[in-house]
DNA sequence: ATGGGTACCTGTCTGC
DNA sequence: TGCAGACAGGTACCCA
């Protein structure tokens, strides 16, 4: 699921109404990704102090009793992961692989395939948090994602310019719709070797980046099949998407019919006449 | 350092 | 109706 728009959005519709909240009881359900890496009694009595996020994780901060730093907990919503808030605790279903109970209601992750995770760590920039944040690329609204930066992390590179967006270690959050979405906007074939690009295409593409990303945002995000934020609500980018799930359709721009294929076993969606390597 | 492939897991859809 | 196969928003890890 989730790339960078809908793990934000799921942040924002959260962290308004799980700040300060104090937990109170912790389940686990079928394993995920990772283990937690702590005891769920750890968990009771700390406040959720912030919800942050990098690239796509969500960070929740803790505070112990004292208000002192109480570490935090790590969450990668995977491939068909979602959390949702309610005020009042429900039975888990099948799907319900992790709740945290707080005095404002119960956080839930769902996650049908189960590549999401829960990862406990002492702080987000050491132990397991800062193990798996380590070597992620500038966030997209960064000022310092911009054309030369990325002409210069795409100099190295002979992999396929949509395969190196996807990759996460030069830009994070775009996953495998934006990244499709971006290239058509930038007029890119998403096979163009990344040491092709031209600075001055880099320009287009980080512009094109960022408009898809916001316009998602905006959108609420995508909701291709499991997506929901924590109220329930599904998102409808999906809906505005020019050329991903589009193959056989004709282009917006100029009629030809949308391409799809696969690169690093993914599928990608582009306009062989409009987008130019 | 880069890049290719595999693995994790479950649900849904398509075609025979 | 049944069943096999393809495919789905991600990413860590292993081996060239």
């Amino acid at each position: 699921m989730p790339e960078l728009p809908e793990v934000e959005v799921t942040r924002l519709s959260l962290s308004g109404r799980i700040q300060g909240a104090r937990i109170t009881g912790a389940r686990l359900g079928k394993p995920l990704r990772w283990p937690l890496g702590c005891d769920t009694r750890n968990l009771v009595g700390r406040r959720i102090s912030d919800v942050s996020r990098r690239g796509k994780y969500l960070w929740f901060e803790l505070r112990g009793p004292d208000d002192a730093e109480a570490g935090g907990l790590l969450v990668h919503l995977g491939m068909s992961g979602s959390l949702n808030f309610a005020e009042q605790p429900s039975q888990p279903g099948p799907w319900d692989h992790f709740d945290l109970l707080t005095t404002r209601g119960l956080l839930r992750l769902t996650d049908p395939r189960r590549f999401g995770a829960v990862v406990w760590s002492a702080s987000r920039d050491e132990g397991a948090a800062a193990k798996l944040l380590a070597g992620l690329g500038v966030e997209p609204f960064d000022p310092a994602f911009d054309a030369r930066m990325l002409h210069e992390a795409l100099r190295m590179r002979r992999v396929a310019v949509k395969q190196a967006l996807l990759a996460g270690d030069i830009v994070v959050g775009v996953g495998n719709i934006y990244a499709s979405e971006a290239l058509f906007r930038a007029g890119i074939d998403p096979r163009t070797p990344g040491k092709r690009v031209s600075l001055a295409r880099c320009a287009r593409l980080v512009d094109a980046v960022r408009d898809v990303l916001q316009l998602a945002l905006a959108a609420g995000g995508s909701t291709l099949r499991d997506f929901r934020n924590a109220h329930g609500m599904n998102g409808a980018f999906q809906h505005q998407a020019l050329v991903y799930d589009r193959e056989g359709l004709p282009c917006t721009r100029c009629g030809a019919a949308l391409r799809r294929i696969v690169q690093g076993q993914r599928s990608t969606y582009f306009c062989a006449h409009c987008q130019r390597r």
